[in-house]
RNA sequence: CGCGGGGUGGAGCAGUCCGGUAGCUCGUUGGGCUCAUAACCCAAAGGUCGCGGGUUCAAAUCCCGCCCCCGCAACCA
């Protein structure tokens, strides 16, 4: 039988960050998947690696007083550590500041350009350094971008643009003809809604700095990030090299592959990608999955909030297997999950303790005491004896119909069905009672091989998810490995002499608060800002200022640059709510002897009738600005968390309106 | 009318596409067992499936309207 091709990546991590639970997230689904298709028998390339590009790195190696090769050497390390503290089975890692990688890309470039679909233009706009994006005028937040706060520049420069408007038609025909390319559905909905609202061109190259891949027969240009970053999956093939191999490669395992990728890059892997390879004249990839973030506490991770979650933290507790086994089965690909202390912990004790570990145990023990470490033939095979093996023969359809469907929660779900009927298996059957009756021999030998043999299919299914933990199980059974293709129960055979019996997963019984002091011993890598769940390639990453990028100077200012900033107080006389704004209530207020209008963004914290009457602080020299098209005139002081609710500022004792405020 | 996700026993979720006894895990209560990691097994309590209409013999599931929560987007001057 010709083996399946079958290949899966991951996205290359944007080095701007450490490594964190979303990163290894994608990287843990990556593997077990990868695993599942090499136990199904198929052919497997599995890929994971950096992105390494951009003025981010090039500036934060700058600031780190590195050469940005090293740097970006440095960080990437990271990751590669990564995978193999997660037992990750990768079987290339690219970085894209890799020479295969410029070749593949520029190959790439090449035939895009041959096909008409480039073309020079300028790009002039507010640039975010740290977004690596260009804010619309009518965005800008005081000369600061406004998803991350940072500085914009002013930047005009020559810039290749890809003609994705060109691709509107052929990508919904293409969507139509496969709607099963994105998963879960409705995010192929959300596309293809997005994609009949019309494309616009794609900026794809830059001249403002020089980390990246220089553009063919331009040098003056470097590849922008996605063209540079998407290629990766090429590349890692051999595509754009001269050996006769990588040919075969490529043509071997493109396209069938298999993208996974975080909820916020679903519009690059789902559009600009297939369109770059359309335009070149490849064949578009068979699927991309897109799944969700891990919420901390029912909250986005963030730096500034404290609550990102790095996997050291956890797999030093719990170890490797069991927070691989955690995400898997806590978040059903697509949808967002929670990640707390206690669901780890419950999980970890309810199902790898007490239910798998503990059958574990409970099995092999028997097996020693009874029957001397020697698996029994299974002589007497009753009725529960049968039931027991079609319920295990029912699991392994199931789990690897799930796997192959992606469904590894489901597949969990199932395995564990199999568990606890294999503890009930044993409750019913007492071997306890039956070793101390000579005639039950038969009885008590098909018990404990049923045990035994229940046990090496879960080993078995367990395998894609908690290697480490079913080449444990196996050990003590005395058994190698086996793929799935042709995985049955009956197959133990008796006359196997059993391992030494170890505890699998011993309980913890560890409070939460001690968990939580040792996971805070793991140091917090300095400087690092994840943003949520996993971010990939040069992804204008939904996140807070990244401390690598932000090249902070002295930012204390002098006296007269405060007396510039005309603080006042100011009685509020009206207030009301601006329609459809969520954050915005209008207020009238009166500063001295003049009135005005200022809009307030504390809609969320204070309603209009509790406002009228208070005195506030307000910045009085403002220029005015439109939100919501009404113009405000000044702006009202508040303190905020993060992310939090504002609080008025207010004074202890009464004032007047109009007081300079200093 | 911005886009999308969600609202199911105390908690977390599945089920919704393709209507037909409301399911899983944790937690709680009672019982059984002692091979096993004080684990395992059984039983019970606990739900107007967000609200209101409609279609149907039958609706968590289909249709219409509404409410609430969460992301994103648009406004935190």
């Amino acid at each position: 039988m010709t083996r399946q091709p079958f290949y899966v990546t991951t996205p290359i991590y944007y080095i701007n960050a450490r490594p964190h639970i979303g990163h290894a997230y994608t990287t843990m689904l990556a593997d077990a998947i990868a695993r599942s298709r090499r136990l199904l028998g198929d052919d497997v390339f599995f890929l994971t690696g950096t992105d390494e590009h951009g003025q981010k790195v090039e500036r934060a190696a700058q600031k780190a007083g590195q050469p940005t090769a090293s740097f970006a050497l440095e960080v990437s390390s990271t990751f590669r550590q990564m995978c193999s503290d997660l037992a990750i089975s990768n079987d290339d890692f690219i970085r894209t500041t890799e020479p295969r990688h410029h070749r593949a890309a520029q190959e790439l470039w090449s035939r895009v350009a041959k096909a008409g679909d480039l073309y020079k233009g300028d790009y002039e706009g507010w640039y975010c350094t740290v977004d690596e994006i260009f804010v619309p005028e009518t965005q800008l937040a005081d000369g600061r971008c406004p998803t991350c706060g940072n500085k914009v520049e002013r930047l005009k420069e020559e810039s290749y643009y890809f003609r994705l408007s060109r691709y509107q038609q052929p990508l919904l025909d293409f969507y139509a003809a496969n709607p099963e390319f994105l998963q879960p559905s409705f995010r192929m909905n959300e596309v293809r809604t997005f994609v009949e609202s019309g494309l616009q061109d794609l900026s794809v190259s830059r001249t403002s700095f020089k980390w990246g891949v220089p553009v063919p027969g331009d040098p003056a240009h470097v590849m922008y990030v996605w063209f540079d970053a998407l290629t990766n999956y090429l590349t890692a093939l051999g595509f754009g090299s001269e050996d006769r191999g990588a040919e075969a490669r490529v043509e071997r395992f493109w396209p069938a592959v298999t993208h996974l990728v975080g909820k916020e890059i679903i519009r690059q892997h789902a559009i600009y990608w297939p369109a770059f390879l359309m335009s070149a004249g490849l064949p578009t990839p068979r699927r991309v999955i897109a799944h969700g973030w891990w919420l901390m506490g029912g909250a986005k991770m963030s730096k500034s909030i404290g609550n990102v979650a790095r996997y050291e933290d956890y797999t030093a507790v719990f170890g490797v297997d069991a927070v691989r086994y955690f995400v898997m089965r806590e978040m059903s690909v697509g949808q967002d999950a929670n990640f707390s202390d206690e669901a780890i912990l419950t999980r970890f004790n309810a199902d790898l303790a007490n239910d798998l570990g503990n059958l574990v145990s409970r099995a092999t023990t028997m097996v020693h005491r009874y029957r001397a470490g020697i698996i029994p033939a299974p002589a007497d095979a009753g009725d529960l004896d049968r039931a027991l093996s079609a319920t295990a023969t029912t699991t392994i359809a199931r789990v690897v119909e799930s796997f192959a469907s992606f469904h590894i929660t489901v597949a969990l779900q199932d395995t564990w069905e199999l568990i606890r009927s294999v503890n009930k298996f044993i409750v019913e059957r007492e071997p306890w009672t039956l070793a101390r009756n000579p005639d039950a021999a038969a009885t008590l030998d098909s018990t404990l091989y049923q045990s035994a043999d229940a046990l090496r299919v879960i080993a078995a299914l367990i395998d894609p998810v908690m290697p480490a933990a079913a080449t444990r199980i196996r050990a003590m059974l005395g058994i190698e490995q086996e793929p799935w293709n042709g995985l049955a129960t009956g197959t133990l055979r008796p006359g196997t002499r059993l391992g030494a019996v170890e505890p699998l997963f011993p309980r913890i019984e560890k409070t939460l608060e001690e968990l939580r002091a040792m996971s805070t011993n793991t140091p917090q890598s300095a400087g690092a800002t994840p943003p949520p769940a996993d971010t990939p390639g040069a992804a204008p990453a939904p996140a807070a200022p990244d401390a690598i990028a932000a090249p902070e100077v002295d930012a204390r200012i002098a006296i007269d640059d405060f007396m510039k900033v005309e603080l006042r107080t100011a009685k509020v006389l009206e207030a009301e709510a601006v329609p459809k704004s969520k954050k915005l209530l209008k207020l009238r207020v009166e500063v001295g002897a003049e009135q005005r209008t200022i809009l307030a963004g504390i809609a969320e914290a204070y309603a209009p009738e509790q406002l009228i009457g208070r005195t506030v602080v307000i910045v009085a020299n403002l220029k005015p600005a439109k939100l919501m098209g009404i113009e405000s005139n000044g702006m009202v002081l508040a303190a905020s968390s993060e992310g939090g609710k504002p609080t008025l500022v207010a004074f202890a004792e009464p004032v007047d309106s109009g007081w300079r405020v200093r």
